[in-house]
DNA sequence: CATCTTTGTTTCATCGATGAAATGCCACGA
DNA sequence: TCGTGGCATTTCATCGATGAAACAAAGATG
């Protein structure tokens, strides 16, 4: 029997239960020595009367506010999506809501993020940052409880849970020169971006792997996209089509542009693989249900989320050893894509 | 110059800048009467110590949070993390954080969001609910600042944004019949959810417009799936290619599902729409770059995600009319898929 | 020049839950 | 019988920002 909930508070379910506000937060907060029979006379106030938890109070006094927050470029990407989807459930385990924060990879928004000025107080962040790298560790300061995913942007210290990009990048090429494509494109390069972001590392792959096997890498098979969202994927594929000398093969720096491109593939009727092989990176859901199904990196997404949220949790409850760094293990899915 | 912001506090800022606490809140919220000059030594002072506001404090002497919640079955749905895109986007107007409950679904987990056990304390709740239904008014009890998405499902006093589902279910269906398919299938049925859900109710509006068209719609073409997940429409669209009356058309009751159909149509060599056409419902980004490209429902996920924060903060600034119903403009946008 | 406004700042109490410590009660052993 | 210790509950102060109202100083008004 649920009543209005107006202005409840734990005096008011203690008063009605014959015990004082500190009993009946005794009892909600499972403090042992509460007698069952009071307990169960507490509880019957707390539901008679609708009581909620102002966590605005216990925030005040704790020093906890039960929440943190993930920002990340845009959950419109499905990797960030799916890594928020994730982050969201592994939080659940540490008792803690998600506050999700979108900054568009925008420098001024991630900015904002590191000051607070857009940021609820939290009990920690995870960040995703895409426009600040090296040089930017003194906007750090007062971020203790932060764990930085993707990309090793910073060298401060602070902890970072990382997908071993460059790597991963470079096991995808090889992968396609094996299968015997020479003339291997490249789309997602954004020179705009700080030479430790993900664009920077997977473009080193590539051309590490390209360059091992003395393969050309002329510039106009490394298509820029600064967005790296579906549009993004089927403009650069179109513009990669219409070349002199077409490619075999591309590398697509994440699932959503090698989606893209896959589109743009089949409006022009060009049959992959056949024609032209792709592969992707992030394996997202969707990698497998595109057609043909998309060869990816699998990058450790769920591992990703785990560790950060553990490691976010651990630095809350007061560790203090140096900041570590962590990578995921990351491999290749063949599909028939490539 | 940002220091150990540990636990600086609006009474150590003034202390700094030579004024009260009171004076450096006045500065911080923009109360008019204060000094130009105060006002730069506190935001010196401010920056100097590296200062944050705390928010429990501040929301516990206000009321506010600043923050609401989302609750939503699953972000891995594209339909869903639009919709979270956007309601976070038009949240930053309102000055709103927003919290993600991901309820999967379960009637267990939806029935914690309306109690409150699984919600931070916030300024209010944007709820797709999915497992409840009629009957579960009641649960609604203390929860003043809630706007309901998607299905009407309450007859309660509760705000109501919501797409018109079944009119668009049976203006897709139409155009199918228009283009003179017979055969006409459709996945995402779900026996199991209340009769106003949205399975149901786009079930409905198929249904209507089979009838008046007098076209036969036997059980074998209206395909369970309880998820609509990618996974599930391919499962089905294989399933109903292997009828021995194949259908010439399908209406899916979400994008996803249409994907993972057209993926199963073209891992069978089936062409799409020649052999089968494909309608889908949502009108999500990818739709746009699936092969073919979908024909599908826009329902006005943008009108429906800034009615319903608007509709919210209206509650919140306390707007006391009755509770209003609110239909968004559903249209069909045609591509190539049917 | 005394009074009334306006402007800028301060004082004080308060929001609701919890940490620390005190209290009352009962059981138990010597 | 008295002390000792454990259990259950209470008392009290406190976290940090803000609403209400008081206050001081500077201008406006007659």
């Amino acid at each position: 029997m649920t009543g209005k909930s107006a202005n409840v508070t734990m005096a008011d379910v203690g008063a009605l239960a014959g015990v004082t506000a500190r009993t009946v937060s005794n009892v909600l907060s499972n403090h042992p020595s509460v007698r069952p029979e009071t307990r169960d006379r507490v509880l019957r106030a707390v539901d008679q009367l609708g009581y909620r938890m102002n966590t605005s109070a216990r925030g005040l006094k704790t020093g906890r506010t039960g929440s943190i927050t993930l920002a990340i470029p845009d959950l419109g990407i499905d990797y960030f999506n799916e890594l928020a989807r994730r982050v969201i459930v592994e939080s659940e385990r540490h008792g803690w809501s998600v506050v999700i924060q979108q900054t568009g990879a925008r420098r001024e928004t991630e900015l904002d993020i590191l000051s607070g000025a857009r940021r609820q107080h939290s009990d920690g962040l995870i960040f995703q940052p895409h426009a600040l790298g090296p040089g930017d560790e003194k906007h750090l300061t007062g971020n203790d409880r932060l764990v930085i995913l993707g990309d090793r942007i910073f060298n401060g210290p602070v902890d970072h849970v990382a997908m071993a990009n460059t790597d991963a990048a470079r096991l995808a090429t090889q992968y396609l020169i094996g299968r015997g494509r020479t003339r291997i494109a490249a789309i997602g390069s954004n020179p705009g971006v700080s030479t430790i972001s993900a664009a920077s590392l997977r473009l080193q792959g590539y051309l590490q792997a390209m360059q091992e096997a003395g393969l050309p890498t002329p510039p106009e098979r490394i298509v820029v996209a600064e967005e790296w969202h579906l549009r993004d994927g089927a403009v650069a594929m179109t513009h990669l089509l219409r070349l002199d000398e077409r490619p075999d093969a591309v590398f697509c720096f994440n699932d959503t542009l090698a989606i893209g491109a896959l589109h743009a593939a089949a409006m022009n009727g060009v049959r992959v693989p056949d024609e032209i092989a792709v592969v992707g990176f992030d394996n997202v859901p969707a990698a497998q249900y595109a057609f043909p199904p998309l060869t990816t990196i699998e990058p450790g997404t769920e591992q990703i989320a785990k560790m950060a949220v553990d490691l976010l949790a651990a630095r809350v409850n007061g560790r203090t050893d140096p900041p570590r760094e962590i990578f995921t293990d990351s491999s290749l899915v063949v599909r028939r894509s490539a």
